[in-house]
DNA sequence: GCGGATGACGTGATGTTATCACATAACTGA
DNA sequence: TCAGTTATGTGATAACATCACGTCATCCGC
């Protein structure tokens, strides 16, 4: 159990992270993981499920998919500080980049108060192309 | 052909509008609009494009649900100005807010041109409780 | 060691969300 | 009228996600 993860996790963080800045849905990682012993969508949600809420990996709500963060390393295993940063998302190639910024953080945190709910989760998405793909002809 | 539009995307946007303040799913409303004629899936997203498009609607990703943009009002049609604002949204009742507020709009400027990416769509969404739900036993 | 509690996993069925493909009808402007 | 476009009807299918139930292993108090 590398990281100290169960098997199935291990396995799909190290699917996810070696797609590193790429988003992948949990069908796309059924399919490369079956080989490997993964047979059915469950086996992937319930691996989805525990690094979530780890922190390991981070949900894209405008693809239906998954990342690994970037901010997880080797070591930090179970105790990984969790957080919920912005992203950038290319529609074009499916590229994924976390956008830590204090002052947008800060900010989110005043509308929220504002908002009169109780704020439990954030999605931050930029959606549109990425450097390569916005120059790419086409 | 109310405000223009075609029949159905009429019927979506009346149906939403009678639903201020929440989201509901593409099922909800074929389930609602069965009756008044329409039978598949597919009509129902086709009218929910339509509106998408010219900004009487908003999709919130985190419910994969629909919601009448609070701004759009019986004069304005076609023509209405699409805008993406934020979200607050109420995991236990459906409650949606829009959210507009200048300051996030500028810093989300900000972090959307430092990011590299040609940003064409936002996903800003606050998840949790509303407040009627936060003060709730249960 | 036994017995229960917990956590991980296997697996078939099912539920939910979204799109494809192709045919038909209606509207629009020569 | 006739072509081009927009809107619609409809069955099938794809893509995303969960339920339900059973198994096995580990841990812990006894
Ligand atoms: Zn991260
Ligand atoms: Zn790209
Ligand atoms: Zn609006
Ligand atoms: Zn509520």
């Amino acid at each position: 159990m590398r990281d100290g993860l169960p098997r199935n996790q291990a396995l799909v963080l190290d699917m996810l992270r070696s797609d590193q800045g790429r988003a992948l849905t949990a069908y796309e990682l059924l399919a490369r993981l079956g080989p490997a012993g993964m047979r059915g969508p469950q086996t992937i949600y319930r691996a989805l499920e525990g690094l979530l809420k780890c922190g390991l990996i981070h949900r894209i709500e405008s693809l239906n998919a998954f990342t690994a963060c970037a901010h997880a390393h080797e070591g930090h295993g179970y105790g990984h500080h969790t957080h919920r940063p912005a992203f950038a998302v290319c529609r074009n190639c499916g590229a994924v980049r976390e956008l830590d910024d204090p002052a947008l953080a800060a900010v989110l945190g005043v509308v929220a108060d504002r908002s009169g709910f109780a704020v439990q989760d954030r999605v931050i998405e930029l959606v549109g192309a990425c450097g390569a793909c916005a120059a790419a002809p086409g």
